[in-house]
DNA sequence: AAAAGTATGTTGCTATAGCAACATACTTTT
DNA sequence: AAAAGTATGTTGCTATAGCAACATACTTTT
């Protein structure tokens, strides 16, 4: 019980609620399953109703394809929320397959909890819905940034747009990035040699200096005031 | 004030309320605004903190690039949500340009109708902020649906996966899309030229016919359910 | 109905990035 | 410390898609 609490406030999801409604009306609520890695979780066209939080573990939320291809849309660690993009739409179906990428605790909690009155005292109910909604919107912005990666046309312009978001988003032109190469070359969506052999181009030509993960950037003149600019 | 009205019912944002909610809390709060066509709403670091719902006209949600190029994220009409993704995350601030694309009329309201207590009945607030969220989690979808298609390597893949999602969303093998070339062309992050040559190619194997934008499918079997499966 | 404008298709050439195969560097196991 | 395993870099070859330039079809204007 100690632990779960402790699970549960890493989410934030509940930072603002008082201890009572946490213990009266919420944990009740909570339905606590564990699962082995590599479980498939939720597949397209399931049906989602409720929504949880990952306790410990890590779960991807991706595409697979037929030919058997897939994508990573997002990588969920514990603190972070599963199913909550599906509570609110009309039909509450998964257009993605949520997998687990390592043995994983999750809370679950009925979607009602947030979408009908009656779980929770109404001004609860709608801080529920406003931090679930939060939480949807910060992965909206995320898709939104990788989407205008992906528009860039040329390897090096998707390289120096992800770099220039990466500077501006941690208002420094140098900083370790959240990726192998092979992740990198997933998320950009490129072959991983091609990348590597841009890169090294790249620090030859001056633009970029790098070792490993750590990257130092010499194309980005930071403005007048000091901020670095998104583009 | 009638047409007012009639475009907030358009939205389907307080299709559930009651008249007299709607009447005495969210109306006196609307803010009507006109815009000429090529206006700039929202600009990239910009805090919004009010949602509104376009009456009339068009609003392009893109990223527009320093060399100048420019990727489309969304294309709002009347009816649908301004800023909703923005208005619940800490920060309020955009990470995209919101351009008109016409000359628009729009009702903006105070994020705090959605995100504090004060101004709704408190069930009302849960409402509202459950149908925005319902509106994000739309946006979402079609964000990862595009996320899926742009990661495959192939001109002909993203032609495949992209009639392919159609025609699961549809039910069915023979459709318009909503597309001209051009936009296609830009929405797949192709070369225009390519993907005409590429569309022909394809109708001479005998996987597709097409004239203008209807196509025809000829690649996918109905399962047996009778159900077009989405991938 | 003719003319102008726009959207779409066609083609050849070429830059680019994917791929394969291997080299090197780094990490983990024993 | 050696060995095995993994991640990353390098290189040459080649398929692919971008580009430009033009042809054709369709749409709108006058």
């Amino acid at each position: 019980m100690e632990m779960l609490l402790e699970g549960l406030k890493k989410s934030e999801l509940f930072a603002d609620f008082p201890e009572e409604i946490v213990a009266d009306c919420i944990l009740p609520h909570r339905q606590i399953q564990e699962y082995r890695k590599g479980l498939c979780l939720i597949r397209p066209q399931q049906k989602v109703s409720r929504f949880g939080i990952l306790l410990s573990g890590k779960i991807n939320i991706m595409h697979i394809f037929m030919e058997g291809s897939c994508s990573l849309i997002n990588a969920l660690r514990p603190g972070e929320i599963l199913g909550a993009d599906l509570i609110f739409t009309r039909s509450q179906l998964s257009p993605y397959h949520a997998v687990t990428a390592a043995d994983t605790r999750i809370a679950y909690f009925p979607a009602e909890l947030a979408t009908r009155p009656g779980m929770l005292p109404e001004i609860w109910r709608a801080e529920l819905t406003r931090q679930l909604a939060a939480w949807i919107s910060n992965g909206n912005i995320k898709k939104e940034y990788r989407l205008a990666i992906l528009s860039q046309k040329g390897l090096r312009e998707r390289i120096l747009m992800f770099l220039t978001l990466q500077a501006s988003r941690r208002q420094t032109t140098s900083f370790a990035i959240p990726f192998s190469r092979e992740e990198l070359a997933a998320y950009l969506c490129v072959n991983r040699s091609a990348l590597s052999r841009e890169l090294s181009l790249m620090q030859e030509e001056g633009l970029i200096t790098f070792q490993k993960n750590y990257f130092r950037l010499h194309f980005l003149k930071p403005a007048e005031n000091g901020q670095i600019l998104p583009y």
